[in-house]
DNA sequence: TCTAAAGCATACTAAAATAATAGACTTTAT
DNA sequence: ATAAAGTCTATTATTTTAGTATGCTTTAGA
């Protein structure tokens, strides 16, 4: 059940975009470098990953000097389930409990199929954590725990 | 979060197994090319990954003429999760979340790693599952829906 | 206005994983 | 003896993954 390094990186770098800065709480700015750096990502790739959330609406860009990433939206509009679906693909084990690329499996009788009925139950509950935490879940996440170890 | 062909096959198979004849309840044992049949599984592929079942413990064997597989232990001692595991690895999505095959992540901090946080739910969330539900359980289940779809 | 810094876009490639297939061997019932 | 079954290992074709490469476009600022 492994995630992809592309879907790793992409969740990575919105998670760092989605952390406020130091002093204010404003969405900020990256650069590919700064993720790519920070986060120990090839750059090439990032920009790649990144280039394909800008183009499904996740963040926006600005070109030139000085330019970057920054989140299309409020970091709690954004779930891991969508950076999770458009970059690996279906969270279903098996495409014959997939939501969105539903295929007939080949066993004899669906309704009854036992792999199936339990990979549903695998499926929903992935879907469940990754549809219902956003990005600002994750760095409150984050926050609380420095909190709790750092003081 | 793929199940691969192997692990499904493995799944399908073992499932097939712990299905009860049609008479009593002694667990049966199918040849290779009864399994490949009914559950449309290439017989030679289906073949390695028997096999693999048998030299890990989960299944027993008859050489020869009217010989096949039959489970080794009894189908409520069997988990899907160890299955799973032996087929298609760790269930966790990264390693640095894994039971039994952990590597540290490069992520600055990996205590307060936000994806690390949310992909341990995950993983929690396939494991819980997996590990607590037999091959009984699922044959079972099978049941239930078969008497309530067809009487 | 020139230039350098940034993102945009697409093409390419090396390596690994996946899903088989092939073939020769061993055991066993009849 | 022989045919039916499992055993074992090697090979292969395809796909996926993870990245590189290259050229283009936009923009800020000297």
């Amino acid at each position: 059940m492994r995630l992809s390094k592309r879907g790793e990186y992409g969740l990575r770098a919105m998670i760092a975009l989605a952390e406020p800065e130091e002093n204010g709480n404003a969405p900020q700015m990256m650069q590919i470098k700064d993720i790519s750096a920070r986060e120990k990502i090839p750059s090439k790739y990032l920009e790649q990953i990144l280039l394909t959330l800008k183009n499904s609406g996740f963040l926006h860009s600005k070109m030139g000097i000085g330019g970057g990433y920054y989140l299309a939206k409020p970091a709690q509009d954004i779930t891991l389930g969508q950076i999770f679906r458009l970059l690996d693909g279906p969270v279903a084990p098996i495409k014959c409990v997939s939501q969105i690329a539903y295929e007939p499996c080949n066993c004899p009788d669906e309704r009854t199929c036992g792999l199936r009925l339990v990979m549903g139950d695998v499926r929903n509950a992935i879907a469940n954590i990754l549809d219902n935490t956003t990005l600002a879940d994750v760095v409150n996440r984050q926050n609380i725990i420095r909190k709790q170890l750092y003081g």
